[in-house]
DNA sequence: CCCATAGCAGAAAGCGGTTTCAAAAACTTC
DNA sequence: GAAGTTTTTGAAACCGCTTTCTGCTATGGG
């Protein structure tokens, strides 16, 4: 493999000359002509380690995932959140690592950033805990942009789905279709967005003067199981809500099946609405109308951010939210007289 | 940030013992116990680079998906494969590097090979030549590892999902439920498991003596809408099939719809299904009875190869096959009489 | 008691680039 | 044509780690 040095005698010239003349510094024609030359012919590309350790930096971030398991849930939107990052990164020319790691194996994080394997992470932390825990294991200063805000812990920086915005466009669309007597399935109470949805659909509740009854409350685990379970045990409620919010597609879904299977027609008997707009809402009977993340633009956005603090740009920690969308299927309708 | 130099200094010895003690060569008791003690003073942890550089390899493989825009086909299976993968290399504490390369940019990937910014790559080229053009492009003797074949070219190490083994698995399935008059809803010609999908189609309905009929195969782009107006065109037939095989799922969920406009009920009147088991295939009404493609353990297996390439074993080029199954639902029962 | 052997430690040489520094060359200016 | 200025160049240092090589000390055997 060809080193600097080899062009350098090929092109008669000293290796600082080489590198004078591949990275664009002043000099002669005549040198710039030979280097390139000699560089084509022996097929050169300057390895990637030398000029890590010398830069001190290795142009490449890490994206990584706390999970415990092969969660599904993640199906419907990593694709488009990794291309969305992908593409700011390209603009750079840095590389992405990726990795999935369970919520007690945060140290792996914390040695990626000692030893500059990366030279900052985007972090999708998922439970309540992992970002605080974080925070205390990664060297102060080390560039981080969280990808959901963990309202148990101060946030860092943060490039967000506004969940409370997301929730409140669902509430106040049901309500907008006539819908007052609405009933919520939540999902899993260690997950940070789930929280913040929670406390949003009380927070809309209450300006909408809607009543939050327990017996409409149900909580799932995101998956169609536990959408299905938690439907059942609304619909068991001496006056059934006319429509139904689904903090996730999955859970939705299953909560149209106990529908079904409890002889009501969606939409016309009861409406549901689900969140995330994954695959699933458009492919389920009937569609389900639903609550777009943009994940796409959130990948961006934090990409955009986190070179930024690469950079060394002193950015304020601050949260910076992504506005969701209300994507109209066929799940919902005007409540019937 | 601390380096060997001060921890040689703290400990009192000289940075070559330092480097022992933390790589468990022989050194003293004395010596290992202080050099231990201040590296976790300093919380220590070699630099990557400087590793790398001195070692000649970066302890990271790449995995590069081939992908012209967002393809949502990728969502259904992308985050097992990420999973087996990455579990596959935690064991040897290598890194993932991920990224998506537009199919007019494969020089990208060469050049990551050739400027040694991992040490091998697992490749999804998704159409066909690019394996071909990889194999030209990349140097040779590069540890690389197709996951999918392409039949255009020769292929290299591959770990693949037995496309036809998948195929064939669907046809007999229909066919031993009593179904002989089969349509298919195939996917885009350029796209490599199409191709073989295709080819096996067609080489089963010969064993099996099904009669390949134009007018009961249509071609789709693997998404909903192509697959809803391929059912369309086969529903036009003078007399219809009784079971139709999609090339993917979300075809099959066109299919679906197309049927329900029909008038005819799914499996009733026509059986319908799937291919790959993507999370619509249990979201559907009904659920799609469909091929299952075991992507993480693909991504097992796969990583699993690349690390031998890397360690210098020297492989036989050769496909290593991983077989599909059949998953039962709801779309598909036995020909009514 | 001396020599061979083994065990451990340190100096120094890389790995392959970039960057500093100083010298040489080319070009102005008077 | 000499002095000053700007370009262009090359030698050498450096990034931080590993590894070779050499030397020293302790151990055992003849």
């Amino acid at each position: 493999m060809a080193t600097v040095k080899d062009i350098a005698r090929l092109a008669g010239v000293s290796p600082t000359t080489v590198s004078w003349a591949l990275n664009g510094k002043r000099v002669s024609e005549e040198s710039l002509r030979k280097v390139l030359e000699a560089a084509r012919e022996l097929n050169y590309h300057p390895k990637m380690s030398a000029r890590s350790l010398r830069a001190g930096k290795v142009f490449s971030i890490g994206f990584y995932i706390v999970n415990p398991s092969l969660d599904p849930r993640l199906n419907g939107y990593l694709f488009p959140m990794l291309a969305g990052i992908s593409k700011v990164l390209a603009e750079d020319n840095y590389a992405m690592q990726f990795d999935i790691v369970t919520p007690d194996k945060l140290d792996i994080l914390a040695k990626k950033a000692l030893e500059h394997s990366v030279d900052g992470m985007l972090v999708l932390p998922q439970f309540s805990g992992v970002t605080e825990r974080l925070l205390k294991e990664l060297p102060d200063k080390f560039p981080v942009v969280y990808m959901q805000q963990d309202p148990a812990s101060s946030p860092g920086h943060c490039v967000v789905i506004d969940q409370a915005a997301g929730v409140e466009l669902a509430i106040r669309h049901l309500h907008h279709l006539g819908h007052r007597a609405i009933g919520v399935i939540a999902g899993p109470a260690e997950h940070v967005d789930n929280v913040l949805r929670l406390q949003a659909a009380q927070a809309v509740f209450r300006d909408l003067g809607l009543s939050w009854r327990d017996e409409w409350v149900a909580h799932g685990q995101f998956d169609m199981e536990s959408g299905e379970a938690g439907m059942r045990h609304i619909l068991q409620a001496p006056d059934r809500p006319t429509a139904v919010f689904c903090f996730n597609d999955y859970m939705a879904i299953g909560a149209l099946r106990a529908a079904a299977s409890a002889g009501l027609r969606v939409p016309v008997d009861v409406s549901i609405l689900g969140f995330d707009d994954t695959d699933v809402a458009e492919a389920s009977t009937p569609a389900l109308t639903t609550i777009q993340q943009p994940v796409f633009q959130q990948g961006q956005q934090a990409a955009a951010m986190l070179m930024r603090l690469i950079k060394g740009e002193e950015l304020p920690k601050h949260v910076e939210r992504i506005r969701p969308a209300v994507i109209e299927r066929s799940s919902a309708e005007r409540r019937r007289a």
